[in-house]
RNA sequence: GGAGAGGUGGCCGAGUGGUCGAAGGCGCAGCACUGGAAAUGCUGUAUAGGGGCAACUCUAUCGAGGGUUCGAAUCCCUCCCUCUCCGCCA
C-alpha cells in the first residue's frame, strides 16, 4: 500500500512511477478523498475537545455541590448532547471517506524502484549474468523433457492425480517422491546454515493475511478459497510469514530477521489454460522453499542482492546452469519494487525457466501488515523481502533434463547423494 | 464440543462512573554521587493521526466492535483471543 501523506501531497510522484509499470491512473478522485478525510478529522476532533471540556465542567461543578438536575449542568448537558450527536454524523462521513480510501489504495501496485530498468513486459528485462555451461544435445542426440523422463521413470502420475483432484494436480511416486523431499531438506538445510530460521507455518491463511501481503484484493480469483471460513489455500510462504510479525514492531537491533519456509503452494494458473500442461512446471498445487527477510530501511538494497545469492547457491550446490534477469518496471509484481528472476536450463525443453523470483517491497507490504521497526526514538515501517529458494518441482525437472543419461538413467549432483540416497535414478529394467 | 477464569503501557500490576493515557514496581535513557562501577537519589520514558518552523497543542486508543452517559479502563451487548478442567481426536 502507498503512503496516504504522499497521496495528498505528492500525486505526481506517483502518477509517473505508476507510469513506468504501464499504468495510467488518474488519481485526483483519490486524492480528492484523502483530503477529504483529513478536513474531516479536524473538524471532528475539534469538536470532540469541545465536549471534553463541557464533560469536564459538568464532573467539576457536581463535585463543587452543585445540583445534578440545576438548570446550569442541564445546558451543559444540552450542549454536550448537541456536540455527541455532531461528532456522530462527521464520524459516519469520516468513515465511508476511509473505507473508501483504503479500498482504492489497496488495488494499487508498488512503485518500482528508481533502480528498476525501464521497460514494458517480459521482453525488456534485462540479463544480469549466467552460470554455468547450457548442456545442449550432441550431434544425433535428442534430449528429452523432463516429463518425458520422470514418465519413463515412473516418478509421478498425472492421469490418476484427476481421479483424485483434478488436471494440473500431480501425484509423486518413489523415487519421485524420495527427491522431492531430499529436495526440501537439501535447501532448508542449505538456508539454515546461513542463519535463516526454519518455519512450518500455516498453509490455510486468512483474508486479512493475503490482502497484507498484496494477493488480495486484487488477486482473489487466483487463490482456492475454503467457502465456510474466512480461509484461503496459501499461494506462496511469502503470506503467512508476512504475517508472522504483522502489527509488530521489531527493535531494530534483532534485524534482520531472516526465514526459510518450506510450504506446499496452491495456484489457480487463471488464464493459463494449455500452457506447460504436462510435467511439473505450471501445477496448482507445488512445493516451495522461501526466503524472507524482515530489515531496516537502509539495509534493504544490500539485502536484496544477498537474498538473491542465497537462492542462486541452490543452483550452484546442485550445478544447474541458470541465467539472472533483473524484471523490468513493466514486467514486477503487484508488490515488488525490485525483483531478480533466476531462470535455470532446462536442455530437454532448450530453454531457460524461471525458479525463482527474488523482491524487495520496500515498506508496501509493510504498510499493509502493519510492519515497523524501532532505533532508538524513532519508528518506521520495515522492509520486506522475498525469494524463492527454490521452486522444488522445478527444480526436480531441472534435474532431470540436466541429469539425463543416454542409458535412460539420471545423474544427481553430489550434493544431493547424502540426502536422496545415491547419485542417479535408475531406468528400470 | 461442554464448564470456569481472564485480556490494562516494553514487562509485572493497581484501578469498578468524573480533571485517568492511567498509581506502584521492573526495565530502559539522562543527570548527580564514584577513581571506575555497584548501590542510591533525581528526571524522563506508549502508539497513531491532525495542526505548528519550533516550543507545543488537539484527537483517538486500557483485546475488537457497538451501546448507556454531559463524562466509560470502570456499566450493558456482541465478537475475538488466552489459560484451566472435562469430552473427542492424529
Amino acid at each position: 500500500m502507498l503512503d496516504q501523506r504522499l497521496l495528498r501531497d505528492n500525486p505526481e510522484l506517483i502518477t509517473a512511477q505508476l507510469a513506468r509499470r504501464g499504468l495510467d491512473v488518474d488519481l485526483t478522485g483519490v486524492q480528492l478523498i484523502a483530503r477529504q478525510e483529513r478536513d474531516l478529522e479536524q473538524q471532528r476532533s475539534e469538536l470532540q475537545a469541545e465536549g471534553n471540556r463541557i464533560g469536564k465542567q459538568v464532573g467539576q461543578l457536581i463535585q463543587a455541590g452543585a445540583a445534578p438536575n440545576s438548570s446550569e449542568v442541564q445546558e451543559l448537558r444540552d450542549a454536550g448532547n448537541r456536540i455527541k450527536q455532531q461528532v456522530a454524523v462527521l464520524e459516519e462521513e469520516e468513515k465511508v471517506l476511509e473505507s473508501r480510501l483504503r479500498e482504492q489504495l489497496l488495488t494499487l501496485p508498488n512503485l518500482p524502484s528508481p533502480e528498476a530498468p525501464d521497460g514494458r513486459d517480459e521482453r525488456d528485462n534485462v540479463e544480469v549474468l549466467t552460470w554455468g555451461e547450457p548442456r545442449l544435445p550432441e550431434a544425433g542426440e535428442t534430449l528429452a523433457e523432463h516429463w518425458q523422463i520422470a514418465e519413463r521413470l515412473g516418478l509421478f502420475e498425472s492421469e490418476r492425480s484427476v481421479r483424485i483432484a483434478q488436471s494440473r494436480f500431480v501425484t509423486l511416486l518413489g523415487a519421485g517422491a524420495r527427491l522431492e523431499r531430499a529436495l526440501i531438506s537439501f535447501m532448508l538445510d542449505l538456508h539454515g546454515r546461513k542463519g535463516y530460521q526454519e518455519v512450518l507455518p500455516p498453509i490455510l491463511v486468512n483474508s486479512a493475511s493475503l490482502t497484507g501481503s498484496g494477493q488480495l484484493p486484487k488477486f482473489a480469483e487466483e487463490s482456492f478459497r475454503c467457502a465456510d471460513d474466512d480461509l484461503w489455500l496459501t499461494p506462496t510462504a511469502e503470506v503467512p510469514v508476512t504475517s508472522l510479525h504483522r502489527g509488530e514492531v521489531i527493535p531494530a537491533e534483532q534485524l534482520p530477521l531472516k526465514y526459510v519456509a518450506y510450504t506446499p503452494c496452491f495456484r489457480r494458473e487463471a488464464g493459463s489454460y494449455g500452457r506447460d500442461t504436462r510435467g511439473l512446471i505450471r501445477l496448482h498445487q507445488f512445493n516451495k522453499v522461501e526466503l524472507y527477510w524482515f530489515c531496516h530501511p537502509d539495509h534493504s538494497a544490500e539485502a536484496h542482492q544477498q537474498i538473491t545469492a542465497d537462492a542462486e547457491a541452490v543452483l550452484q550446490a546442485l550445478q544447474l546452469p541458470y541465467r539472472k534477469i533483473e524484471l523490468c518496471s513493466g514486467d514486477l509484481g503487484f508488490s515488488a519494487a525490485r525483483t531478480y528472476d533466476l531462470e535455470v536450463w532446462l536442455p530437454g525443453a532448450g530453454a531457460y525457466r524461471e525458479i525463482s523470483s527474488c523482491s524487495v517491497c520496500a515498506d508496501f507490504q509493510a504498510r499493509r501488515s502493519g510492519i515497523r521497526c524501532k532505533d532508538g526514538k524513532a519508528t518506521q515501517l520495515l522492509h520486506t523481502l522475498n525469494g524463492s529458494g527454490l521452486a522444488v518441482g522445478r527444480t526436480m525437472a531441472a534435474l532431470l533434463e540436466n541429469g539425463q543419461q543416454a542409458d535412460g538413467s539420471v545423474m544427481l549432483p553430489a550434493a544431493l547423494a547424502p540426502y536422496f540416497g545415491s547419485d542417479r535414478i535408475q531406468a528400470p529394467q
